[in-house]
DNA sequence: AAAATATACTTCAACCCTAAAATATATTTG
DNA sequence: CAAATATATTTTAGGGTTGAAGTATATTTT
């Protein structure tokens, strides 16, 4: 007997970019569920929810609708829920624009600053927990990997 | 002059490891945007229609609605609807198990099984294309690093 | 200035998703 | 065997998501 152990059958290079795309989804998957389940747990939000906050922190002077899905990549209809709610719960404000009746600012309120303080280093926290795994060198080489790859795609895409 | 070019700053382990996941995470719904339309231009259907096919694919005896709620790792109140819909379809059937009248067996019907096959073609085809810039050999490399990750978040949520 | 077009946003219908409650059937226990 | 417990699935309530249609306001064209 030769080989005691099978060896990876090789792939062609489709099958090995299959492969290598649908590991990538399990992963995101995997960590994007621990994350969702922790911000229920400890802060009662959604990962969408964050989201909208953690653009926002970016900006002092607030974001327009359409600013705020196109940052997000996310439809305009789908933002109108999220800052609605968030809103009811007063951790952002709609601000008139001047000169634009149909536009409005979404900013975060005081508290929802604060707030959003405490779910990022959390959120950080959890992150480094899990991918731990990665000396920072090599994710700061995958890292850039994958953006070489995005404007790749933003092209194909265009 | 010494530096012509801002070089990155440094970051803190921490950091390189959000900054990883935040990269990880445009990368992936960049290409399941992609996939999730061109899912609905050439064959009106959805990811999750086309999950819950290819895991049917790959059981000619079928899954019981809760292995494949397990399979997909999503909710048994989910695949509930995905799959009575893919049943309206006649994509797939129900059949009872014999002896446990509680659960029922999932199958692909013949016309699913074609038709999955030619989702399947251009799915492979789709992301043979986004995922380009991977050489076979580097797609491999970081396959099997994410795997080795996943491992450790298996482990690390049981 | 009136009409046409564009922009900012919301509403709508349909689907996806989850956790929790409900239902039905099996299995185990007292 | 009856009661308690476990298992398989569906239903429900409350979000999230999209593309398309609708509303209101601005801008451009004629």
């Amino acid at each position: 007997m030769i080989r005691a152990e099978p060896l990876d059958k090789p792939l062609t290079p489709s099958k090995e970019r299959l492969r290598l795309w649908l590991r990538f989804l399990k992963t995101t998957r995997t960590i994007e569920a621990t994350l969702r389940e922790n911000l229920r747990r400890e802060f009662a939000t959604t990962l969408p929810r964050f989201d909208v906050m953690a653009a926002l922190s970016r900006y002092d002077e607030g974001l327009k609708m359409s600013q705020l899905s196109g940052v997000l990549r996310v439809s305009n209809g789908n933002v109108t829920g999220i800052v609605d709610r968030l809103a009811d719960d007063g951790l952002l404000v709609r601000v008139p624009v001047p000169g634009d009746r149909r536009a409005s600012l979404v900013r975060l309120t005081k508290r929802g600053t604060q707030e959003f303080a405490r779910q990022a280093a959390a959120h950080e926290a959890w992150i480094n927990e899990m991918l731990g795994e990665f000396p920072a060198e090599e994710a700061h080489h995958i890292a850039a990997r994958l953006e070489q790859l995005g404007t790749s795609l933003d092209e194909e895409i265009k």
